[in-house]
DNA sequence: GCGCTTTGATTTTTT
DNA sequence: ATCAAAGCGC
């Protein structure tokens, strides 16, 4: 019978897990667990045992990939959930694709209006910028990017600007409380999200607005948390509210693989979920039908050793397997050319190019990884990076479609009044600016009421915007608004990628491509790209002539805006040759046959930025958990004794690396591969040469110490007070002659030393430090 | 206003 | 080393 189906090949814990019927539930799921697994039997078994209606249960992951993968795996179990009458009826969203779908549909409630922007990470820089200048705030003192990360923090806890302002302790609080609530206002302006406000004022429309809460805690009976580990507070509390009323919250995760606490992820909220449902059921998945027995014991050993930690051992039946292979290359070129080599010989043992990834902490390392690919003629996939929808020319014309869809969006106009160039230049846009914040209103108000040749400005029937500009300025302020009018009134009717078309064609922007000779071949096969997605995206959401055209444009910019690249990634077939190069945060949830982890270095893995916090350091070691479970059958772990030569970083092998047991290692096999090639080369001599000076991170206090004669670039000559190392650099105090006192990072500072300090000469004193670079 | 050159800052991870 | 913003000449 079908049913059977549902329980056939599950474990007793596994089983347990999908049969549960009502109430909270936890399930703590350890790597290649079948998690993914479990809550798609789960979905089956409460479609079809306990009756839910798919459309009821809201199922939520961590990202589109997850929820397309989820939901594939839904509709093969229960293939009446892609009949036509119920067809994507079963929600599988992301926290943020959720929200936004609550707001889209009732954007007022909110204090939207419909066609709202969701801003990226491009749009809240330039939105911060303005706001700055405007009140007059010195980027360098408050640089937007970490007024940003302030802003992000205080809305992932739910602060809101009335409670920031009513919390400040410090004057640099008092002036971020200032610039909170001016980016907030240029936001509302210009109709705009950013991403923290998708949850953020969905969390506030459910606490204040009790109909609207009940409406969708009657709506969903059943809720399905994935990666739980990772959802920070704000989330949580999202779906709490919503599990209110049902309880039926269930919610899946591994602490140990808790990457996010960067993104305000809080794993914490394991323990939240604990005391908040004191009656949930607890299942811990800790068989692993992924990994070898040999690369789990590698993986479970390193990640003992963090304290903070649920003691949890995962047990696998699978074959013992090869050891893990450890390896120290001389530099990243040859820690790349080894893993070139290694994947010639895994071809011998049937280990397929697409089912071999390259892991890394930062993106820069993917960079030698390309270089030697291409020399070789290896083809790879990049996933991250350069995100398709952040190319220049992708954006610029997804701006243009922005702003007919929301024609308050300031960054969108910002970005394309003078694109391709049409004599619209810096003067004019400030001056526009101006009128428009005078006026309290959006840009291209201002800019579509200028009229003709006067210094004027008309408002369509109202009191007129006075700008001062002159006649040229207004003629091309004119033509571009004249543009959008087309553009506006066109997307009544036409498709979003026949829009694009038009917008192509109308502002020239084809022509300025058409006559690029470098990189204008290149742009077009990305804007043709855009708009083939853009045709996709019609045909799969069904639009027929009783479509809205202005409602598929919203719902396709909201899926540009929310797709990651991960998502993206398993366009598969064509690239089933090619190795795949990605982050470590980004591998999550993927596995492999073949994983390489490279740059294991103190340093990069764990990260300097991490390496003096406990709990950092931690969650670097479960980052490093993360990768060596993506691995089936073999795992590669390289570090390079030095990286990026003229940095001259040498860091020492990872700790991570000491904590694999022995016997679950081998360091022959690529060793010797490479003592033997490169005994006589170049690069082996340098190397010999370099040792004594490797020891980097006790050099910079050993070239300062208090009392030195030093000299600036800027600042002229001075005296060290004081030097100490400083996350992976050394911090100088030099009081300058006449300059006064700085606080100056080695590495950046242009600093050399005149004399040496007499041995026991006490270092001058200070009264008044000057900080140079505000330390975060 | 535009485009080239110079300077100055910048390196973690991303929905 | 690389990229963005500022500066400068046309």
């Amino acid at each position: 019978m079908l049913t059977d189906d549902i329980f056939e090949g599950l474990s007793p814990p596994q089983q347990e897990a999908v049969k549960h019927s009502d109430g909270p539930l936890l399930i703590v799921a350890g790597p290649g667990s079948g998690k993914t697994r479990v809550m798609a039997h789960r979905v089956a078994y409460l479609v079809r045992h306990l009756h839910a209606k798919p459309w009821r249960i809201l199922a939520v992951t961590f990202t589109n990939k997850a929820a397309r993968e989820l939901r594939e795996r839904c509709e093969s179990l229960v293939p009446e959930l892609i009949d036509s009458f119920t067809a994507q009826v079963l929600p599988v969203r992301t926290f943020h694709s959720f929200c936004a779908l609550v707001l889209r549909r009732k954007p007022e409630h909110a204090g939207l209006e419909p066609g709202f922007s969701i801003y990226d990470d491009d749009d809240q820089h330039r939105t911060m910028r303005r706001t700055l200048e405007d009140l007059e705030i010195d980027p360098k003192r408050f640089p937007p990017r970490s007024i940003l990360s302030t802003i992000s923090s205080a809305k992932n806890s739910m602060i809101g600007v009335e409670q920031f302002a009513s919390t400040v302790e410090t004057y640099g609080d008092e002036v971020v409380a200032r610039v909170y609530e001016g980016y907030e206002r240029a936001l509302h302006t210009a109709n705009a999200v950013d991403f923290d406000d998708l949850l953020l004022k969905v969390f506030q429309l459910l606490s204040s607005q009790q109909d609207v809460l009940e409406e969708y805690q009657n709506r969903y009976e059943y809720l399905l948390l994935d990666e739980f580990q990772d959802t920070n507070p704000l989330q949580f509390q999202i779906a709490r509210l919503i599990a209110e009323r049902h309880r039926n919250i269930c919610v899946v995760g591994d602490p140990d693989q808790s990457i996010y606490s960067w993104r305000h992820a809080d794993p914490a909220n394991i323990s939240e979920f604990q005391r908040l449902y004191p009656d949930a059921t607890i299942v811990t998945l800790d068989q692993c039908y992924r990994s070898t027995q040999l690369i789990l014991e590698a993986a479970d050993s390193v990640i003992a050793n963090n304290s903070e930690r649920l003691e949890k051992h995962l047990w696998t039946e699978n074959i013992r397997g090869e050891p893990v292979a450890i390896a120290e290359a001389y530099d990243e070129n040859e820690e790349a050319r080894l893993i070139l080599d290694e994947i010639g010989k895994l071809d011998e043992e049937d280990i397929k190019r697409g089912e071999i990834a390259v892991m890394y902490r930062i993106n820069a390392q993917s960079r030698a990884m390309e270089t030697a690919c291409n020399q070789r003629g290896v083809p790879y996939r990049l996933v991250g990076g350069l995100k398709f929808y952040q190319r220049k020319e992708v954006k610029d014309l997804i701006c243009f479609l922005r702003l007919v869809n929301n024609p308050a969006d300031d960054a969108a106009l910002e970005r394309i009044i003078n694109v391709p160039p049409r004599g619209i230049g810096q003067r004019t846009v400030d001056e526009l600016r101006r009128a428009a914040r005078e006026n309290g209103v959006p840009l291209l108000d201002v800019t579509m009421s200028l009229q003709g040749n006067g210094n004027e400005a008309l408002t369509n029937g109202a009191a007129p915007y006075r700008v001062q500009l002159k006649t040229r300025a207004i003629n091309a302020v004119s033509e571009f608004a004249g543009l959008m009018r087309l553009l506006i009134q066109q997307s009544m009717t036409l498709q979003p990628q026949q829009l694009m078309d038009l917008a192509l064609e109308r502002s020239g922007y084809l022509d300025s491509v058409k006559e690029d000779m470098e990189r204008g071949e290149e742009k077009m096969e990305n804007l043709q790209e855009l708009l083939g997605s853009a045709e996709q995206f019609a045909i799969d959401n069904g639009a027929g002539p009783e479509y809205e055209p202005r409602e598929l444009l919203s719902e396709f910019l909201e899926n540009v805006a929310l797709v990651s690249d991960v998502d993206t990634m398993d366009r598969d077939g064509d690239l089933g040759d090619a190795i795949t190069l990605i982050t470590l945060h980004q591998a999550k949830g993927l596995e492999f046959d073949a994983v390489f982890m490279i740059g294991l270095e103190e340093g990069l893995l764990p990260h300097s930025r991490s390496i003096e916090d406990l709990s950092q350091v931690e969650e670097e070691r479960r980052l490093c958990y993360v990768g060596m479970t993506r691995a089936r059958k073999r795992l590669y772990m390289l570090g390079a004794f030095q990286r990026n030569a003229r940095r001259n970083f040498a860091g020492e092998p990872s700790r991570f690396l000491q904590e694999i047991p022995e016997s679950a290692v081998t360091r022959q096999r690529i060793r010797g591969m490479r003592r033997g090639q490169r005994i006589n080369e170049p690069a082996a001599i340098k190397r010999a040469a370099a040792v004594p000076a490797a020891h980097s991170a006790a050099r910079p206090r050993a070239q300062y110490s208090p009392g030195d004669q030093v000299k600036h670039a800027h600042f002229g000559k001075g005296v060290v007070i004081s030097s100490r190392d400083f996350r992976g650099d050394a911090e100088v105090t030099v009081a300058f002659d006449g300059q006064g006192v700085k606080r100056l990072m080695l590495n950046f500072a242009p600093l050399s030393k005149l004399v040496t300090a007499e041995e026991g000469e006490p270092p001058p004193r200070v009264e008044k430090i000057d900080p140079v670079l505000d330390i975060p």
